[in-house]
DNA sequence: TTCAGAAAATGACCGCGGTCAATATTAAAT
DNA sequence: ATTTAATATTGACCGCGGTCATTTTCTGAA
């Protein structure tokens, strides 16, 4: 049978976790090292595979508890009340996100994890920012700010296109102009929530 | 002094490329190896890394090249009267994109070479899909099938935008469902080309 | 024909993520 | 206290992408 984990797996766990995010301070998310994690944890290499399953793993769990700290904060600020409005509320988000590309290779891996693993917390805050979103879209709908022939969960999701599409963008662009998000995200978001004709 | 490349080189390279697509096609693109491909090529592993920086300049040749094919059938074929037929042009591309997990990333790391890297054949079959789709989109402007009130091509990159979330989706989709992409795609395609209110 | 130097190809080697049979540790049962 | 069985950890080992000093092959000039 099946026992509940002993103290010392949970302390293990933790320990690594803390040193990983420690270190990506130092080296950012892709210079992080398994061999460093383990070393500076004082553990050997498989032991950290026996607790998180792959690398990538390791990286779901920080990223995860970023975005969901980021959510937190803008849980707390008032609903948007115009399209810009919503778009500035996006930018926290963003700016983590262009920060590293394995972030947006990683985030995009697990955006669609619906259904099975709702375990993980890189999951979980996918569904909190949909329904964040969507929560958003629903108010912008009633206030007559915003088009209402679509489900404000459709145009939610929708949203999240829009948002990938600028990041991938954002990550190819060797040239000269950091991406200005607000402006291409505006555009996007624009056309996407308050469209002109039909 | 720098000299044009000599025959031998040019014979090596072709080989390579002969050799690897040959092997894609058994093994898929995620299941070759860089070992495998030198093997049968009869070359040594620096060769194939002298010609081609690494791995992803490999595939990315080759699904270029793909790219390229269904991007000449798809020319070839009738410009969409409607929404729904634009979706269906669509078609191909999603279902070879669909078909592995590394054509989609790769595509999406490529996507936005603009301005630098233009000799890449990946590179190009970006430039000459969006000119395609912004010519539909134009079309149906005209005959005021769809919105008026956004330039062509942004309306085209918005497409891409939705096309990868369509894409991003049906990876993670473990749920039943094998992804039906004329239905998700022309959702969110329709509320973006064709919006009912503003 | 010979020779210099550039281009092409080689393969031993490395880095790093990931595996797994073996070992150590824990905690419940006797 | 001792045994026992499940849990936790270990570290040598592997696979595979990628590097680079060295060697081989080519080409044009003397």
């Amino acid at each position: 049978m099946s026992r509940p984990p002993q103290k010392r797996r949970l302390e293990t766990r933790a320990r690594l976790l803390e040193v990983a995010d420690a270190q990506i301070a130092n080296v950012g998310y892709s210079g992080l090292r398994v061999e460093d994690v383990v070393a500076e944890a004082g553990v050997a290499k498989g032991t950290l595979f026996s607790h998180i399953g792959d690398k990538d793993g390791l990286l779901a769990v920080l990223i995860g508890a970023r975005m969901m700290a980021i959510l937190d904060d803008t849980e707390a600020s008032p609903t948007p009340q115009t399209v810009t409005d919503l778009v500035d509320r996006l930018l926290p988000v963003v700016t983590f996100v262009a920060e590293d590309r394995v972030i947006f290779d990683l985030l995009l891996r697990y955006s669609g994890t619906t259904g099975t693993q709702t375990d993980e917390v890189i999951t979980q805050s996918f569904f909190r920012q949909i329904a964040l979103w969507a929560g958003w879209v629903s108010a912008l709908q009633a206030t007559g700010e915003i088009r209402r022939d679509q489900p404000a969960e459709h145009l939610a999701e929708g949203m999240q296109a829009f948002l990938n599409h600028v990041l991938a963008l954002s990550f190819c662009a060797a040239h000269g102009t950091p991406a200005d998000f607000r402006k291409e995200l505006g555009g996007y978001l624009t056309a996407w929530l308050a469209p002109q004709a039909g």
